[in-house]
DNA sequence: ATGAAAGCGCTAACAG
DNA sequence: CTGTTAGCGCTTTCAT
């Protein structure tokens, strides 16, 4: 790469040895400070000094390579657009790393996956990987033990083989709304599936109600709706002109809980009492229009959190098992909407 | 740290060496292809059969080191929780960065600022940084650099001294809200400011839509509201009491654009007819609703790619002037709420 | 309490 | 076209 090249070198631990008047072996005994290591006061002082002055800052590649390890957690960006969920889940990891003093950094490489993937996320050599479970291979796994990463993890759907995984099952959204509707009495029910990038993840809930809707001998309309306002309103008047219309609507997400509330008033049926409607995700405008929005809403933040637990269990080298099949449930959070 | 040790150490390139039996500068030329390296078709296709039997992973510390360079490109968490403007901006931002094959990293710690976040950013030894304009400093800036980091990049409000910025002013956000409005003959305007995490946010846009109303000679009365529904509700029962009530809102953002139309036409208020609104972001949901909404986006996508535009212009030696001062200004998105 | 020295995995200059 | 070798910045014995 023809790259400007910067004027002079960075400082290195020798620089501020010199600048100190000690040794470089001082340097990291201050700036780490390991079990038996003894720096008289005014030494460290001196040296922590110099770091100050030359704005020195101890290079990760160089530690990591000597030391053979390093306190970096790679968490590879969800292939899914995530919207909010995403920034309560990081949010969440994050500060249960931080108390480990373990760095949270965030793959921007929505592609990797498999051996490869394996690859580009090992050659960091981080401490350990978060990945989703169906972005992980037997191959891959292989690769990124190999290469030292100490834990494995994984979030997802299935419980990857011998990967400790959260398992957050999409089909358990769509049949916890379902079942929430039937509780309600409803049994007569509609079920949007959003196309679009969420496509795969409404398909999931879709399966996850038909199942339930089977199991309570209810009968569910799969209704295939793309990010388009009209075709929605298509739907509410095909609904009008049925003469047994759905008397509830799991919309698949809250962006389309939003939309069929939305279309449904605007063709002047009212919610809930004609028609009730359930998203799922729990994202926060649900709270804040009329009327508040009844969603199905995984634990993101408690699946942070759960994840740097599992993490700091790791490695202070108590079993975890608790995290070996971790199974994030999702709730109902009723609102006036259904 | 008492970290149980994982079983044999990583292969290296010398393990590969030794399976295609080779030298270890083989090894790398055939990994790397610099300009000047001649390998055999057959030796290196031995090499690369090596490399993934053993599941090798060239350690980029190891590289870096070396080198004295790297493929990385830190961006630090936005401070702002961002939600899906965030994902829009680092899928653009990372897929032209992987035209260059350059590794977009995110940093987790969203406290990291000033010397000391630079000290943390500049462990990593990237090559390049793009971070909020508001945390780095000249201590900072001048740490980065002299860690080797060959670009730093800024975003934000105000262009740091001698950074590159893209400037993204929210209070553009709310002057063109009010501008807006006022073109289309609103003379009594109030602005939501909503608290909350987004409450810093919110007031720059606030003082945007102020002044822009002061230069209209338009009344434009500040709404402080929480993330709280009743709340909204008092504030329209209330205009709804008064003799000349306010016929437009900027809602500050699209989430309270929401809220408030709903809230509006919950009180027998049409939108636009009786109260015109606008919100900002123009998330996807501004298309699904009945009135669709109208909000003053910033390109978010363009600025990604800007962004990595930039860098490719800078890593290829050109002159990237057009990014020095780089004003990404907001437009509206006009729909049927006003 | 401090210093000298070895070596982590890799690349690049140089020799062959 | 391939091999030998030095050394990137750091931590960690082992001496002193």
């Amino acid at each position: 790469m023809s790259l400007p090249e910067s004027g002079r070198k960075p400082p290195t631990s020798a620089d501020v040895a010199r600048l100190a008047g000690v040794s470089r072996s001082t340097v990291s005994y201050v700036l780490n400070s390991p079990p038996g290591a003894r720096v008289s006061a005014e030494t460290r002082e001196r040296v922590l000094k110099a770091v100050q002055e030359i704005g020195y800052a101890p290079s990760a590649p160089a530690r990591s390579l000597r030391s053979g390890t390093s306190d970096i957690v790679l968490f590879p960006l969800p292939v899914q657009p995530m919207g909010q969920l995403l920034e309560q889940f990081i949010d969440e990891f994050a500060e249960g790393l931080r108390r480990q003093d373990l760095k949270l950094l965030i793959h921007g490489d929505r592609y990797a996956r498999g051996a490869d993937g394996a690859r580009t996320w090992a050659a960091l050599r981080p401490l350990a990987v978060l990945a989703e479970a169906n972005r992980l291979t037997d191959d891959g796994v292989k690769v990124l033990r190999r290469a030292g990463v100490r834990a494995v993890f994984a979030w997802g759907r299935e419980q990857h083989p011998g990967v400790p995984t959260a398992i957050f099952d999409n089909r358990d959204t769509g049949a916890l709304a379902i079942r929430h509707l039937v509780a309600r009495g409803h049994r007569r029910i509609a079920c949007l599936v959003p196309s679009g990038p969420l496509a795969a993840l409404a398909n999931e809930r879709w399966e996850g109600a038909k199942s339930a809707a089977e199991e309570a001998g209810c009968r569910l309309d799969r209704v295939d709706v793309g990010y388009v306002r009209d075709h929605v309103l298509t739907v509410v008047r095909d609904w009008q002109r049925q003469t047994d219309p759905p008397t509830a609507v799991f919309a698949g997400n809250d962006d389309f809980a939003l939309m069929i509330v939305s279309a449904l008033r605007e063709c002047g049926w009212s919610v809930p009492e004609d028609v009730a409607v359930v998203g799922a995700d729990d994202l926060p405008f649900c709270d804040l229009v009329w009327p508040r929005l009844t969603s199905v809403a995984m634990h993101t933040r408690t699946m942070g959190s759960g994840a740097a637990d599992a993490l700091t269990a790791f490695m202070t080298g108590r079993p975890f098992k608790h995290f070996d099949h971790m199974v994030v449930h999702p709730r109902v959070v009723v609102r006036e909407s259904g």
